[in-house]
DNA sequence: TTTAAATCCTAGTATTCTACTAGGAATTGA
DNA sequence: TCAATTCCTAGTAGAATACTAGGATTTAAA
């Protein structure tokens, strides 16, 4: 029930966008310095925000990366479903659905992965990169 | 950020003790049966959920396994946290603290982990297996 | 006393997933 | 032209998951 590299380190990279958003385009490279994660990794981690349409990009020299929207419109779970999918902590397709399924694994204990994952959803929909970045305590 | 099939399992095995406790030594191939899972995998699972003080067992013929506890006194979040571990999205050994931690991990993004953590625990605690089983869909 | 049914315990293992590394192609400002 | 940068894809070591396998021990009942 972890959260991989991805998301945290999309998440960090994001806010890493934001508090540098003086600058127009910010490179990889800067963003990997900053937050000491490999170059090439981050790249891919990015690439999947990007065509989620969260991120834009100029290329060749003086290129980089920006925000694609404000950060108060782009949510943390925005982010976080981007690079993690869904983040229901069971794969049953019918768990958003009020119908039974076959599925032993379903049904009874439905509820609670309904419940768990409404909670999650919840919580990361509600946090902006703003949010985050203005560090509002009372979120 | 899925749960493993020991957390799932695990709790489907507990609910089927619940369920069938008019027996009083539920054995592990009958709940292997009913619920479809190995019973050779079941039995590490209840073997974590014995130890941990939820299930009491019996050795020998006629033997099995039953409830430690009343179903109301076991959450949901107990039968999961002893299979799987905290449900931190993040190891960050200060998310629950107040002061800062050095990690880049943390600290910014710190927050959005402990609201998912608290969301997660606060679902998980509050279902006990009697709820579970009884059917509340207004948990 | 024997036997069968059951829990208890530990080791092994195939497969999948994670977290990268590597490196070349394309683009563009200077 | 060239250096800096994004773009794209393939590979891979190590860890984790989800089991399988099988023997040891215990106990009710024949």
């Amino acid at each position: 029930m972890k959260l991989s590299t991805r998301g945290r380190y999309g998440l960090r990279a994001m806010v890493d966008l934001v508090v540098n958003s003086k600058e127009t385009n910010i490179s990889l490279k800067s963003i990997s310095q900053r937050q000491g994660i490999s170059m090439n990794y981050l790249e891919q981690i990015i690439s999947v925000l990007k065509k989620s349409g969260y991120v834009k990009s100029v290329r060749g020299a003086k290129g980089g990366y920006s925000l694609a929207k404000s950060p108060k419109d782009i949510s943390v779970g925005d982010i976080l479903r981007a690079l993690e999918g869904d983040l229901n902590p069971v794969d049953c397709a019918l768990v958003n659905e009020e119908k039974q399924c076959d599925e032993a694994d379903c049904c009874i204990t439905k509820i609670v992965w309904k419940k768990i994952s409404d909670s999650i959803n919840d919580v990361v929909n509600n946090i902006s990169l703003q949010d985050l970045v203005e560090g509002h305590n009372d979120l």
